[in-house]
DNA sequence: CGACACCTTGAATTACCTCAAGCCGAGTGG
DNA sequence: CCACTCGGCTTGAGGTAATTCAAGGTGTCG
C-alpha cells in the first residue's frame, strides 16, 4: 500500500532531507521555514527499514524517539492484561508514532509494520531542544498530539454509537480521505491489514467485517478483491457514516 | 460528589494559592518547587464558579484555555455531526479540560458541569510562556496529554471488545481509583452523571445501565441508592473487568 | 504437494436494544 | 395541601444485529 519511495534506495547514512520528502507538506514539521527544516533534519537519527511483521515499537520499552513513518503502513496494538491483542490505530506514511509515551517513561503500545516501511527516527531529547529554539516546531507537536487526541473522540463516539455497517462506512471513508491527503486517489488503494486488524480496530468480528465488504459490493458501494478497494459511490458511503441506521 | 472545597468562600481575586489547595499532589503542576508553584499560580486566571448544567467550554468557540477541575465534576461531550450528544470523558477534580483543542484554534467538544463545580483556568499563552522557563511545567503539560491518550486507548479497547457487564465493571472500578488517588474512599462514592451519561459514555442504553447496576447489586458486588455507590467486592468487579465473559 | 494464513459464507445463538409501562422524588401551581 | 408534570430510574417482553461455530475456498511458501 502506497509504496511510494519504499522501493527507493536506503537514505544516505547520517541524514535525511526533508526538502527531498513528497511528505513535507502533512509532516510533523509542517510550517517551518527552508532554514529551520534544515535544523529539524540534522536530528532525524538513523533511518530505518522495516520488513510486514517487525516491531517499531514494542509495548514496555523505555521511550526514546518518535517515529514519522515516511512509506509502507503501521498497526498500533495493544497487548491487554491478559493475551488478546487489540488494533488501536493504523499509521500511514507522515504519520507519527509514539506520541502517547511522550512524557512517560515507558511505551504503553507497541507499533507493528503491515508492509515493508521505512520511518524517520527523531530522539525526544533532540526534538525537545530544538523545540525550544524553533516555537514553530513546539506547535506542530502540540498539534500533533491534540489531534490524535481529536481521532480517538471521534472513535469512541464511532464505536459506543455506530452498527457494524456504519463503522464500516467511516472506515472506508477515513482511509480514503488520508490517501487523499497524500496526493492519492480517494476513489482506490490498497488495505495493508488483514480483515482481522479491521475487524480488531472496529470492535467488530473479522466475519462480520468479510461479510460487510461483500455487502458493500453487491450494492455496488464498492469493489473489492482482496485487499484492493475501490470506492464506487462516496456519497452513498457517506451517508451510511454520517446516519446511516444509528442505532439508540 | 467530591464535594470538598465546593462550599468553601470565592477564592481571593486575583490569586489562587496552589500552596493551600489540597489537590497540589495530583494536579497540573504536579513536581514543581514551591517557588515554581508561586510563579505557576500567578498565572491562573479568575477562578469559576460552575452551576450544574453549565458550560465551561463550548464546543465551536475559540481555545484560549485549560482548566483544572478544582472541586466538582464534568462531562466532556461531542455534539455528533447531527443532534446527537455523545459524552466522552467525565472530568474529576485535579483533572485538565481542553487539552484536545492546544494546538488547534477551535474546542472540538463542550465541557459541562454535573454538580457546583470550581476550576482554575490557565490562560494557554502564560502558560506556555511560562513552561518556557520551567522545564519541569512542560513535562508535565506532555505527560498529561499523553496520559489522556492512555486513556483513549484503553477505553478503544473496553469499547470494542468487552461485553456490557465488563464495561460497567471496568467504569465503576475507574471511579473508584480515580476517587482514591484522590484520597477518598475507593469503596464508596457519589455519581455525579445520570444513567443516560453513563451509558452514552459506555456505548450501551441506559436501560442496560441500570439493569447492570441491579443485577451487581443482586450479585453482591455493590449496593446502589440512587447515585450512591458502594462497591463491595472489589476483587470480583476486576476480576469481571479484566478477562470476564470477554467476546471475540 | 501439503501446510498454513487468510478470507468467505451459512446456520444457529445470544447479548443487547427498543418499546412500553410503571415508580419515585422534586418542583410548580391551583 | 394535593394534583400535576417532568426528569430520572427500574423492570419486563420481544426483536434483531452481530456473534460464534463450522465448513470450505483461495493463494503463498517451503
Amino acid at each position: 500500500m502506497t509504496d511510494h519511495s519504499a522501493h527507493q534506495a536506503s537514505p544516505p547514512t547520517g541524514q535525511l532531507q526533508c526538502q527531498g520528502c513528497s511528505l513535507c507538506t502533512h509532516c510533523l514539521p509542517l510550517g517551518l521555514g527552508p532554514e529551520e527544516l534544515k535544523r529539524f533534519a540534522a536530528i532525524i537519527d538513523r533511518p530505518r527499514p522495516l520488513k510486514r511483521g517487525e516491531l517499531l515499537v514494542r509495548q514496555g520499552t523505555p521511550f526514546s524517539s518518535l517515529y514519522v513513518v515516511r512509506s509502507g503502513s503501521f498497526k498500533q496494538v495493544v497487548t491487554d492484561g491478559g493475551y488478546r491483542e487489540h488494533v488501536t490505530h493504523f499509521l500511514l506514511p507522515s504519520e507519527v508514532a509514539g506520541l502517547d509515551a511522550v512524557g512517560e517513561a515507558i511505551h504503553a503500545t507497541s507499533v507493528v509494520a503491515l508492509e515493508s516501511s521505512f520511518v524517520c527516527e527523531l530522539p525526544f531529547t533532540s526534538l525537545e531542544a530544538l523545540s525550544d529554539r524553533l516555537p514553530a516546531l513546539r506547535g506542530a507537536l502540540y498539534r500533533c498530539m491534540s489531534q490524535e487526541l481529536h481521532r480517538d473522540q471521534r472513535l469512541h463516539c464511532l464505536l459506543s454509537f455506530a452498527t457494524a455497517e456504519r463503522r464500516m462506512a467511516s472506515f472506508l471513508l477515513d482511509m480514503s480521505a488520508r490517501h487523499a491527503e497524500r496526493g492519492y486517489s480517494p476513489f482506490g488503494f490498497q488495505l495493508a491489514m488483514s480483515r482481522a486488524d479491521i475487524g480488531s480496530f472496529l470492535g467488530l468480528a473479522l466475519e462480520t467485517v468479510s461479510r460487510l465488504m461483500s455487502r458493500f459490493q453487491r450494492r455496488r458501494l464498492i469493489t473489492i478483491e482482496g485487499r484492493e478497494v475501490s470506492l464506487l459511490d462516496l456519497p452513498a458511503l457517506e451517508a451510511l457514516a454520517e446516519q446511516g441506521d444509528t442505532r439508540r
